[in-house]
DNA sequence: TAATTATTTAAGCGTTTGCTTAAATAAGAA
DNA sequence: TTCTTATTTAAGCAAACGCTTAAATAATTA
């Protein structure tokens, strides 16, 4: 498991120190990877785009993206699960949308493939 | 594989017009998923974390995150792959940094895990 | 030259992912 | 109630992922 590396050059001081940086960042990177795992997969990253300045239910984003209805809605349920979008049912219709909480960080993975959005960007 | 949505509150011009804006956003945004499904990983975002401020080899990659010196370059293989970091070879140590254009982008997503970051960043 | 060190690569394997199909819920409309 | 419509869920499966072990490259050192 351990790496046992033996190298003149190691500096154990300076190692040391990046091992503390990291276990007291760690935490909140752990969670950061979790969203960008979210994020980091094409169909998924299209519908927080699309989210972005509207909210739509399950069968408005399969037209879109011209997918299963039930592939989306899979998907759907992994963005939710993470926080990151939230639902509202109306009728029978369901109405997705991003959580004020994870707005910004979308708007800013985003920033850079719209120009549109640069503006608008926190 | 089509949709076939019959629902009567249907706007297919709004419909329409997504489907535009989202072409049109497409190229950006695979390439960004490509990028964030690279950085949706523990192990991986730890390393572009300690890559942040200084150049590491993979020795120095196994020491801090404890991890086997063959999965830690099978890591930095993908990212390396992927644009995101960069190899400069000194005898027989590889040592790895961010390359200059997705610098920002790296910053950015670790802006909100490490206060530190946040006044570095872009 | 033959050892040692740093890194990469190949093969294998269990887990996770993302899709498809089909069935199950749930909420109108006839 | 019965029949649509919207959505979710379960099951199955091929592909991708991430790790381990072991072998293969390179570059140093003895």
């Amino acid at each position: 498991m351990a790496a046992s590396c033996i190298r003149v050059f190691a500096d154990a001081a300076h190692i040391e120190h990046s091992k503390q940086r990291l276990a007291a960042a760690a935490p909140g990177i752990e969670a950061m990877a979790a969203v960008l795992a979210l994020a980091g997969n094409e169909v998924r990253l299209k519908m927080l785009f699309l989210l972005l300045d509207q909210q739509l239910c399950v069968c408005d984003l399969a037209d879109v993206l011209q997918m299963n209805v039930s592939a989306i809605s899979q998907h759907l349920r992994k963005l939710k699960d993470g926080g990151v979008i939230q639902a509202r049912k109306v009728g029978q219709t369901v109405f997705y949308s991003l959580t004020p909480a994870h707005q910004p960080l979308v708007q800013s993975l985003l920033s850079s493939v719209s120009p549109a959005l640069t503006a608008a960007a926190v």
